[in-house]
DNA sequence: TTGAAAGCGATACCAC
DNA sequence: GTGGTATCGCTTTCAA
């Protein structure tokens, strides 16, 4: 393992330069960084983590806290544990992952130990415990979901109200008088409070638009496709035209059979839009418009967030909301005339 | 951020004295012991990371080497990432993520950086990059899955090719003459050898115990569950009265349906084994008999190899195979007299 | 623009 | 059974 007075001696500098050299915080004359870096790069010299915390007092770490709720969307954690671990090593972090069993716990010991410069927060739940843990430590805290009580906390995530209020007016828009929600099952509008904020904005902006809407919680997807069928037909019978969904791809996937069993085209007789999703609308059988949840834009702001806050400088504690984007695939067009 | 020396004016001893009292690694009278457990608990003391890891040249942390294809099947590496960050957790380890555009690299910085004190690597291509990085590399690394040169290096992995005969066995023990495979993807033959070994293992016994073999790899699952309801059609027809399936849930779900559809009952018509799934068998409509993958005891093997590679001990290289275990539900029975 | 040297906070050797 | 202290490899002040 070569040291750091290895690469000084076969540079000809002192450990001091070639310290400043690689950290860029202090100016070192072009000939002399170039002879250091070559001498890293011939001797494949990669400064000692430990020694650079404890002289540094920076880890060059992150923690994410993940509770794998048994009832938790494998595919979309991964893709947010990927983007944000990617979005770190983009910023040279590295990241430490905090288990479920280990949420609180966890939290305080990477804290206290100096382990890492800051804490990510996953799958953050209305009533998180989390929230008290953040506000009791020193250790810069992003939370990426928003709690009830997030007075204090610095929060990301998609502006799911202005979403759904877009997804709402580009239905109007085309004409459409009445519109239904297929949300999540019930047990994700316990896990996160964005499944009510959606259907409440639905209800709001339909009424301000002067449409009709009809909103239904899906069941569990896998178990229970019956549920989103039912309700599916039961939009069809009502005459509803416009669907918004805010479900995984698995229930998109049941609405669009349903809707071609029942002899509707998308977008000839019924448009949808997806609001929230962070799966690719666009592979589907029929691509559908989407106003999606991106991990890596929520990740990538996150760790903005938390660079900022170890740097020392001043971020807005508060919501830091993503604006929606919508992507049009022709899944939404004007209302038959009846 | 509370240090040693603050622990030890508090308990009376000296540093040297708290961090023995704390490692172990020196006998320490049982009052002394008790008073610096109080000072330490008292003042929330956890030793500094940076620190230990510079004087103690150990730092604690496992990297875990994860690359996230897109093919990959989201829940079950969630449930093995879940699974080897508790297993290290419990053995005081933390968990570095290192993600699939990062693989070798990462591994190479986390290494040569003294940030890790080994890598697990999950998710092991028959043609894994990683191989050679951990050849090459000083820092003891454990693959979860077998790569076909595994020369020299220390693997884990379930026993499938004895997991597979003991399913033949059942089958064959309870009167079935013909057996189906529903494998996985073509795909999947690809990012893994083991289902190749688990068709080979089944050929190989069914000719043994005088049986005729089926075997038919599943299409992509969520894209074409035809192509499963055709195999079972096929098999059906053919004369299987016995599936070994070697596939995610969503296809024991398709073959189920398939199987009631052709007015099948299980096991009144047609027994199942499901061999090497890491998804809860018991779960199902119709549970079935499982000689499953279970990721804690992958992981917690992977991570006692580790400890014991960082200790200096001797590990045999090669293949550390887990011996099946066979769960019964209830979803083979002997064949139907005809 | 560069160098010398004082820490950073533990661990573990050497004494007692 | 306990204490003093050199040491780990870097960062960063202070000097030149």
């Amino acid at each position: 393992m070569v040291k750091i007075d290895e690469v000084a001696r076969a540079a000809g500098v002192s450990i001091s330069t070639v310290s400043y050299a690689l950290s860029g915080k202090r100016p070192v004359s072009a000939e002399t960084r170039r002879r250091i870096q070559a001498a890293v790069h011939e001797l494949g010299y990669s400064p000692n983590a430990g020694a650079r915390m404890l002289a540094g007092s920076q880890t060059n770490i992150f923690a994410l806290s993940e509770p794998l709720r048994a009832d938790s969307h494998a595919p979309s954690h991964m893709s947010f544990m990927h983007a944000m671990t990617v979005a770190a090593r983009r910023k040279e972090y590295d990241m430490l992952l905090l288990t479920d069993e280990d949420a609180s716990a966890g939290m305080k010991r990477v804290a206290q130990s100096g382990l890492v410069d800051a804490i990510l927060v996953l799958d953050v739940a209305p009533d998180d415990a989390r929230v008290e843990i953040a506000r009791a430590s020193a250790t810069p805290t992003i939370f990426v979901g928003i709690p009830n009580d997030h007075e204090g906390l610095v929060c990301v995530d998609l502006d799911f109200e202005h979403a759904t209020v877009e997804a709402v007016d580009r239905l109007a828009d085309a004409g459409h008088r009445a519109v239904g929600l297929i949300g999540g099952s019930e047990r994700a509008y316990e896990k996160s409070n964005f499944p009510s904020r959606v259907r409440a904005a639905l209800s709001e902006r339909a009424t301000e638009r002067g449409m009709s809407a009809v909103s239904v919680a899906s069941g569990p997807v896998v178990t229970d496709r019956s549920q989103v069928r039912r309700s599916v037909r039961r939009f069809v019978e009502n005459g509803v035209t416009g669907i918004v969904l805010h479900a995984p791809e698995e229930v998109l996937q049941v609405v669009l059979v349903e809707l071609a069993a029942l002899g509707k085209s998308v977008p000839g007789d019924v448009s949808i839009v997806s609001v929230g999703s962070s799966f690719d609308t666009d592979a589907q059988p029929t691509p559908i418009d989407s106003i999606p949840l991106v991990p890596q834009s929520s990740c990538e702001l996150a760790v903005d967030l938390a660079i900022e806050l170890i740097a020392g400088r001043p971020v807005a504690s508060g919501l830091h909301l993503i604006a929606p984007t919508y992507l049009e695939r022709g899944s939404v067009a004007p209302v038959p005339s009846a």
